[in-house]
DNA sequence: GTAAAATAAATCGTACGCGATTTAATCGCA
DNA sequence: TGCGATTAAATCGCGTACGATTTATTTTAC
């Protein structure tokens, strides 16, 4: 026997749970100089690669559900980012776009992810690999998830 | 170039996010059949390896602070599985000791454990290389976040 | 054509995380 | 010894996440 108990040290789990928490303890600041949250910020970066999308196509891209997205997109919505418009063609749908002013806001953004990657301190191949095994996990968990 | 856009799938710092989510939904329903969330769990799964830890040690140990776990060690005390104690050597300081029915959850978490091991779907050694590297990252991103 | 099923958002309540501040106890040092 | 600085926890407010439910619209099956 080479270990009788576990703690948190030893758990993957925890392991995702913690560095989570720290990236997001690094982005916080940066991203509140710009009145931004990081799921606010994710939806951004999903508007600026491609405008005009539906919540349940942001929900589908960021793994989250309309009971999270709708109050969060009404914020972004307040704050003049965005705009929320039902679909004439299906007025249950509601359509996500980009105002100037969230468009304008790609390039400040763009310096704080150069900062994020800074701090990761990884040479970009072993980001991309580290990325898709994570990117793996959770689409394996995901599909073993009720 | 080979990139002009980047998007939500090339990001590492959504790629933990997004799996810590999606590990989240795994061990939510049955972490809620013990009565317990995630954070609540970590704090009995490091109190299971040492018991008598005070606010501060735990919150080093699990990244977080009394302003997180104050109300969540509240609620385990509510829920009778810890017990919190001003420290008499220094009363600043609060103790947090497992019950007997917070230790005697030990066993019925195991098969929470191992039903999320099972659902990762990867080997001890990949686990552990994937965990080392994720808590790497942590680290260095800890380090340089002021 | 219409009622039941399905789908998309929204709403509500609970529990985190965390920045900012407060309260209380201990320490340091002149 | 005494008093300002430090430390530990608690408090407060805001913004996620998400289970459960509700509302509104569209699809379907007859």
């Amino acid at each position: 026997m080479t270990q009788t108990k576990i703690g948190t040290q030893d758990m993957l789990c925890f392991a995702l749970y913690s560095a989570n928490n720290a990236i997001n303890r690094l982005y916080r600041p940066l991203l509140a100089k710009l009145g931004l949250t990081y799921p606010q910020y994710l939806v951004l970066v999903s508007l600026w690669s491609e405008d005009g999308k539906t919540v349940g196509q942001l929900g589908r891209e960021l793994g989250l559900e309309s009971n999270t997205l709708t109050p969060l997109l009404k914020r972004m919505g307040e704050g003049g980012l965005i705009t929320r418009k039902r679909s004439s063609q299906d007025e249950r749908v509601v359509e996500v776009s980009l105002t100037d002013k969230g468009r304008a806001m790609q390039s400040e953004a763009g310096e704080v992810a150069a900062c994020v990657y800074e701090a990761m301190g990884l040479a970009p191949d072993e980001l991309m690999e580290l990325r898709d095994r994570i990117f793996q996990l959770r689409d394996e968990v995901a599909s073993r998830t009720p």
